[in-house]
DNA sequence: CGTCTGACTGCCC
DNA sequence: TGGGCAGCCAGAC
């Protein structure tokens, strides 16, 4: 059995399972860990659980003292953002600790993380639904809604799935299904063993590649709507394409103004406009690293101004009464 | 198409 | 310093 479990804080578990002919065949929900636990004590014992959460705190393996983890550096250079995981002295979001608390139920359980060595059953590994729609559908999510993406990318992949099926279902729908692809021995390991690797499926159409890293890539270099850096000067790319590919490239542990990205994207005067874009796009480009010209967050920000300074300071970010220290952290589109 | 509404900025007290 | 304010630009009806 190949199952998918997505983590949230506050909505608890949603849990599928997939049979070996990614036929969606458990969809449940667990309020809290016992009732995962009773669960994951019931799933065959050859299953493959893939968690959308982290295992473990990050150890500081980024070269250059950063604290996020590996795995998100490398994401990061593939144009994937992500929530970066403080190491064990800074607080975790409330759904990091749930992910820490469930892999060990799950450990318990008999189903130990999976790190490294060939694929195995009965192990649980993490994976980001959202790398897994990406890797899938090979391309950014464009105009479509977060939730069309996600369905559009599990179609004819998945059976079975209900046409009213929430985001959460889906993001455990494609857990699940990155499981299969794991157990399939179709999949790419992105991070460091010593602390914690995600998982996600290589695209099948270019299975000889050592990584699903030129599917990315060429998802962000040519069709897909972020277009192309190279480009920039062109009519051709629209400003929200130049500056959401711009955002992305922001290094983590950095930030910059909505007037820096504007200026660089060839429209000095639309910083505002920058903010409107963003603020559509929170979710698959890191919008936190910008900031207003004074280093403040924004008011408007998801989850609140706070949460956008407590991310920037688990990157690294010096925060000084409230505001970012531009003199520090700006980063400089070069 | 106009009109309205912001995750903005710089300038003026 | 810091608040008020008038431009400004792209999206959403």
């Amino acid at each position: 059995m190949h199952v998918g479990i997505d983590v949230s804080a506050t909505r608890g578990f949603d849990i599928a399972a997939l049979d070996d002919d990614r036929r969606l065949v458990l969809l449940a929900k667990a309020r809290d860990l016992d009732a995962a636990a009773v669960i994951a004590r019931g799933l065959p014992s050859e299953s493959v659980i893939a968690v959308d959460a982290p295992p473990a705190p990050s150890r500081g393996l980024v070269a250059g003292g950063k604290r996020f983890r590996v795995a998100e550096e490398e994401l990061h250079k593939l144009g994937v953002s992500l929530y970066p995981v403080p190491p064990d002295d800074a607080e975790p979001s409330s759904w990091m600790r749930e992910g820490y608390a469930l892999f060990e139920v799950l450990a318990k359980a008999g189903f130990p993380v999976f790190l490294e060595g060939p694929a195995r059953a009965s192990v649980s590994i993490e994976v980001y639904p959202h790398l897994t729609y990406r890797t899938l559908s090979g391309t950014v999510r464009g105009k479509l809604s977060k939730i069309e993406w996600s369905r559009a990318a599990l179609r004819r992949r998945v059976s079975g799935v209900q046409k009213d099926a929430t985001q959460d279902q889906l993001d455990a729908v494609a857990a699940a299904l990155t499981a299969w692809y794991f157990a399939h021995d179709r999949w790419v390991g992105y991070g460091d063993p010593r602390e914690g690797v995600i998982f996600a499926p290589l695209a099948e159409d270019r299975e000889e590649a050592p990584v699903g890293q030129d599917q990315l890539s060429l998802a962000i270099e040519t069709g897909g709507p972020m277009g192309s850096i190279a480009a920039a000067g062109t009519r051709e790319i629209s400003f929200a394409d130049r500056v959401l590919r711009l955002v992305s490239h922001i290094p983590l542990g950095r930030v910059a103004t909505y007037g820096d990205i504007a200026r660089a994207c060839g429209n000095p005067s639309g910083a505002r406009a920058v903010g409107t874009i963003l603020s559509g796009h929170a979710f698959e480009v890191p919008t936190h690293r910008v900031v207003d010209a004074r280093g403040l967050p924004s008011p408007a920000f998801g989850g609140g101004p706070g949460v956008q300074l407590e991310r920037l300071a688990s990157e690294g970010v010096r925060i000084e009464g409230g505001r970012v220290d531009l003199a520090a952290c700006r980063w400089s589109p070069a």
